[in-house]
DNA sequence: ATGTGTGAATTAATTCACAGCA
DNA sequence: TGCTGTGAATTAATTCACACAT
């Protein structure tokens, strides 16, 4: 069987809360900068691009941090997400494939954001090794395991051609990394305790077909889509 | 109140289901090239990396393509898959944005890919229009509504900085773009008919931090999380 | 025999709607 | 009065388990 249990949520806050509250952190410090001091849910849930009672049901699974006829204080706010997201330490990341794509993602200032710090961008190539990207100058792959275990690599960015991923990802996992963030076009073996996430450009692009698909075919007119079921 | 009924599927495909086809897709690709003529649920949903009973009800959605006791052929569930996300015409994608990003995506095989082609690739700034990417040659931005009519580009890349995003949004939107795929770092503002889908580096490293850090507390032992609870 | 297709059961996510606190 | 926090209701997604076609 191919079934794994999805991981029981340890502290109850649901995967899909989870996968949001990056969003709400960064509408928060939009508005910090801003100078606002409060804000209510119907505002910051539009800013968040959700609606405001899904806003409220997230965050009452982290606790009750706003106030009631007021707001949420938007630094404390800030700070509370920060610190369930485990933003209030710093994560060593990795990036394997220093290729268009790996050395776009150093340069992107994403991960400049409170809380992460690109240890190394490894490569294969050795034409590439030694070129210096982001301030960084590319190492060879051989030294993964020795970056992953001097500079405690936690999070790792593959970045490679599909054909080496899993391979990388393996000695990734090998050398201790606990969760992957994967570009590449494969579906990645790992064991239980790592974390994969994936970035997939044709698979969202086909999502994308699909829907201007259903688009097009409406404009014909209603009755085409049933005609053409069998 | 901004609700409005989600938009019927018209097909009646679960959006979970569309999001998992394109990985079905793949990985019979996969199982074609290697010249597999047919392919069990228990198979297929391995290479893919879901369990069988999901990949079942989902293929099931399209129709009834398998035979009992067999498995499904290769070729013709391609077929089918490919039909149902719209594949099997083309679709014109620009790219806007040929900084590293844009530019890695233009590179970016995944493009190939059956059923894409890039019509153009844009940029604001001087210094990068005329520039060589992936065999086109980098147009400026004040042309988007032309490549966009000319080409009948349907899917827009924003691959901009976060602040000129909603800008070049609202322009292909304009233009009559159906869809976007983002990668800038905010929230699209797009008129109800027009999808949105986004690519984010920094949410996902923060979604994969919370968890590392769910492990990192677990390993202290049980009792500490709630020792920090207040 | 074997493995699909699917109702039924379960679990997760969203939305409603309002009690209750500031 | 205004807005949070949350039970209850609803809708979506997943998983189970087995009838039935090949």
């Amino acid at each position: 069987m191919t079934s794994r249990t999805p991981r029981p949520r340890e502290r109850g806050i649901p995967e899909a809360t989870v996968a949001r509250l990056p969003l709400y952190l960064r509408a928060l410090h939009g508005l910090s900068e801003r100078g606002t001091p409060t804000v209510s849910s119907e505002e910051l849930a539009s800013v968040a691009g959700v609606n405001s009672a899904k806003l409220r049901k997230d965050l009452s699974h982290l606790g009750s941090y706003g106030t009631r006829g007021v707001g949420y204080d938007v630094e404390y706010l800030i700070y509370q997400i920060s610190r369930e997201l485990g933003l209030t330490q710093d994560w060593s990341v990795a990036i394997i494939g220093a290729g268009n794509l790996g050395r776009a993602l150093a340069d992107y200032g994403g991960f400049g954001t409170r809380g992460f710090r690109i240890a190394a961008l490894l490569d294969a190539d050795p034409k590439t090794v030694g070129r210096e990207v982001a301030g960084l100058s590319v190492r060879h792959i051989d030294e993964l395991e020795d970056v992953v275990s001097d500079e405690k690599v936690s999070i790792g960015v593959i970045a490679t051609p599909a054909a080496a991923a899993q391979g990388v990802c393996d000695r990734c996992v090998g050398a201790g990394v606990g969760s992957i963030l994967n570009f590449a076009p494969v579906v990645l073996n790992v064991p239980e305790h790592v974390d994969v996430r994936k970035v997939d450009l044709s698979i969202e692009l086909q999502i994308l077909a699909f829907h201007e698909q259903r688009k097009a075919v409406g404009r014909r007119g209603p009755g085409w889509a049933d005609a053409l079921e069998v």
